[in-house]
DNA sequence: TTATAATTTGCAACCGGTTGTGTAAAAAGA
DNA sequence: TCTTTTTACACAACCGGTTGCAAATTATAA
């Protein structure tokens, strides 16, 4: 019946006999509007159940106040906590966050950052898929003044915002704890090229084992193609059939170190006592586990908040000479000891 | 420098010597334009580098080509899982899809329904705040004829899509579970309003007791204010207390069946052999703790892309009288048995 | 060859705000 | 009182596609 029910600044403008400009000013406390006009303008708007349009008023500057998400999925507990963070600190900013999957798939992510472009974004936040290498699908954004920022996974060399932890230091911190606590042999599984998150978390943990004088053994290293219990499990497995069987392990991941807990527990192997397991990520796993998985915290949320906070901060820099081209932030990880590892 | 690199079907246009409109039938295939001319378009729109620009597209009709999806949070994997369902259908139709945190609450409910307005979505997806009673804030979706459809926790009375599991019926069968066990003393924890899922399962679990002729004790019923993990361990260990404590626990949450098991842990009580447990929903978590959760499997990503579908499926339909008014979808749940629970 | 129909393509209004520029009115200064 | 500023508001172009309708071109029929 009343269908268009849509109510336009045209409408209010018509009503209180002034120009739409008039309205469109008023309504957002222009300066050259008197007080009196803005107050009837604003009542009108509201009695008239005037909502703006978004859509229309975001044609001009050819951006819609979006933000745009791309991640390999949205269901591991990592991301949904980024996800959580980047919305957080746009909806405080009035911003929307529109979210992609690539499920991991270097051809989705092409097509999607396209239709991210197609959607005319204000701003790109990215974790990288598992298999991408090349990253020139994401020069639109440069060349466009459109700020990107990749987190967690990022790429190699890309002249943009990064906001990551430091993978090295957290397999440092790891692997030292270990140590602390007196293991001697020290199994690591890894994962992804050599590029990825894992492979600095490994640099790290060898790192660490070259500083403590612990000679480094090939047979405690396994590579697992892909982060799942499948593969995790087999893992596990393999480390703890070893003749001379490890005393400690440490998993990038949560889920990583949950397997061989288990693993070591259908093995009757005693964990701690026998071997010492820390994880990756204070996922909600790690604490349910029994005993309960040591692990690195990984500011997920912050993370997201960070680049959210980036991506608005650097909206309105459009060509300017001076602008930063490319920033790394490094964000805090912590040692977190849970009985898994706890042996002194 | 080159900056406004922003290729337009007016560039495109003049290149070619064509009017704007038959670039844009051109390239969406409109039968009035010749082959021979819609593949001249095409190519040259890719030599010159054009994308098309959604947000002005989506300025005649209005609407965007989005999804709109308002939930408590999106850390829960229940819900993470719901969004990556919502998000698989919406790329497939090539919709986008923006995500809003309630936080569950009831202001904040109202605030991003009318951002989601002023967005002009095409259509909304939401799972309401625990707080929120009135669900007026969604009229204007219904004025506006842009497809609503409630997931999981739906008001009691609104005339749109609801997306639903039938939580009487899980109630019961998970009960009855515990029964066919040879469960005598069943404890039930609940939450929420007498209008929640949770009230539904527990009116499950009422009728599978007295189907069995199980007498109700109030004692073994704890409601909690918040699903959390405190307050799951406070009612488990009331619970568990009891002088004639439970053989059985009917969780309906899997935090609570983990917070269940943990505390009979503590307390020396043997799981499933003098306690038996069942929660609900399938987490990750159920199937990491020791003994493995049995529990009430959620199809979260199915109800997701169910609400999608639905969403598309009733986008066109606008002002027919005939029209869906109301619909109510109910997707399958079955009882997980793991070891939690076996004791025959 | 001419009339009629079918196929192509172009014109221009439109979607709903935004904003540069121009001008009248009110306030301040001379 | 007259000029100079300020202040307040209006006009109209603009953002980039979309689409109804008319016009032009080509094909088919008589």
């Amino acid at each position: 019946m009343k269908e268009n029910s849509e109510v336009t600044i045209y409408d209010i403008a018509k009503k209180l006999n002034l120009a739409t400009s008039t309205i469109s000013r008023g309504l957002k406390d222009h300066h050259t509007i008197s007080k009196k006009t803005i107050e009837m303008i604003k009542k009108t708007a509201a009695e008239m159940g005037y909502r703006p349009n978004n859509l229309a008023a975001s044609l001009r500057g050819n951006k819609m106040r979006t933000i745009g998400v791309l991640l390999p999925t949205v269901t591991q507990p990592f991301l949904s906590s980024l996800i959580s963070g980047i919305e957080i600190a746009a909806q405080k900013a009035g911003y929307t966050v529109i979210i992609m999957q690539s499920h991991d798939s270097y051809e989705e992510e092409v097509n999607l950052t396209q239709s991210l472009y197609d959607n005319r974004v204000s701003g790109v936040i990215c974790s990288l898929a598992m298999g991408t290498k090349d990253t020139s699908h994401f020069n639109v954004f440069i060349e466009n003044n459109t700020p990107l920022v990749f987190v967690d996974r990022v790429p190699q060399s890309f002249e943009t915002f990064h906001v990551i932890i430091d993978n090295f230091s957290a397999g440092y911190k790891a692997t030292k704890h270990l140590i602390d606590q007196g293991c001697k042999r020290i199994a690591h599984i890894t994962a992804g090229s050599e590029f990825s998150i894992y492979h600095e978390r490994k640099k790290g943990y060898l790192a660490a084992l070259e500083e403590h004088n612990i000679p480094f053994d090939e047979n405690l290293c396994v590579k697992i193609n892909s982060v799942t219990y499948d593969d995790a499990a087999k893992a596990s497995e393999k480390l703890l059939s070893l003749k001379s069987r490890p005393d400690g392990i440490f998993a990038p991941g949560d889920i990583l170190g949950v397997s061989a807990i288990q693993c070591a527990k259908r093995m009757g192997i005693k964990v701690p006592e026998e071997l010492a397991v820390i994880g990756f990520n204070n996922d909600p796993i790690s604490y349910i586990i029994d005993p309960n998985l040591s692990t690195i915290t990984h500011p997920a949320s912050k993370m997201g908040q960070t680049s959210a906070e980036i991506i608005l901060k650097n909206l309105k820099q459009s060509r300017k000479k001076d602008q930063i081209v490319k920033q790394i932030t490094f964000l805090n990880t912590e040692v977190l000891v849970r009985e898994s590892s706890k042996r002194i």
